[in-house]
DNA sequence: TATTTTCACTTGCCGAGGCAAGTGAAAGGT
DNA sequence: ACCTTTCACTTGCCTCGGCAAGTGAAAATA
């Protein structure tokens, strides 16, 4: 364990307060997000982002896979939301006439009519959450940092 | 409700990329680091966050209440973890001498080896993910961006 | 002191997600 | 034309986590 320690040396004091700052973020945001989506609409955070990533489609029509790739998800875990979607007719899923392997989901407009009714008080709490806490520079910064960090978290998922 | 739209409409532009960016990082980061302790230490990202707490604390002692807290989880969360825990010894559960409604969780030698098994990997992969991507000033500026988002989040989720 | 209330935790039940194996469609090879 | 391989998805099995109800210990009230 000491020899693993000195050629791999553990964070340092700044890095470790960054590195506990950011596990409360990734642990207590989406639950925070999740429990006020759940309680008001019934969906989960992550239920909320594919439809609302289906809507902005064009047609508010997508392939499967490129869903599930936008949205972070595995498509066997895109493959049940959508079980649960096309029973509450929020989206129907057919075989893209193109190419028989891929599937098509669109959304209803039942299903655009539960992503306008959960939006206004989820994008509230983003923003209490998320943007109230922050100085207009300081916004600027954590884009910056968190679009590289994604990039970099993207391609580990993707390659590995 | 209405007037928070009024007031408060949808995210413009910039906020949306920073929005898309976090979300990003708060689903597909977790999930990466779980892919990688699974593998190679067979523990999940916050099983191995309890266990690093619990080696910080004095005696290596802590009470569930006061871990739950800091590591961000539900106290029956925690509890089934000490379950799977304690069925590996690599913790111990006793009542609190002063207090029996308490509970001390104390890390056992064999629990204090397994983190400091899978620390090296885990860091250098924390280290890859989120450090590597930044520049200094860029790491500063992420810190202080997170560790209020941490705060009002934490705030949230323990007076909903 | 007896009863009630408030804790700190645990348990049971259920839904969600990961992985690995299965299905069906297209592409490649011979 | 056939067989194999490679896709894009789906299904099954299992574990994990959330919530609500249960347990046992201390505090509060009478």
């Amino acid at each position: 364990m000491m020899k693993l320690m000195d050629t791999q040396p553990w964070l340092d004091d700044d890095q470790q307060e960054l590195w506990q700052a950011l596990l409360t973020v990734v642990i207590a945001l989406p639950a925070a997000l999740d429990r006020q989506l759940q309680r008001e609409a019934g969906i989960s955070n992550f239920e909320y982002g594919v439809l609302a990533r289906l809507s902005m489609a064009d047609e508010a029509t997508m392939r499967l896979s490129d869903l599930a790739r936008v949205c972070d998800s595995t498509l066997p875990r895109l493959s049940k939301v959508m079980d649960r979607f096309e029973a509450r007719d929020w989206v129907v899923r057919r075989p893209d006439p193109g190419d028989g392997r891929y599937t098509l989901a669109t959304l209803t407009g039942a299903g655009r009519q539960k992503l306008a009714e959960s939006a206004p008080e989820h994008v509230a709490q983003v923003k209490r959450l998320v943007f109230d806490p922050l100085s207009a520079a300081q916004r600027r910064h954590l884009g910056t940092a968190l679009t590289r960090i994604a990039a970099t978290v993207r391609r580990e998922l993707e390659g590995g």
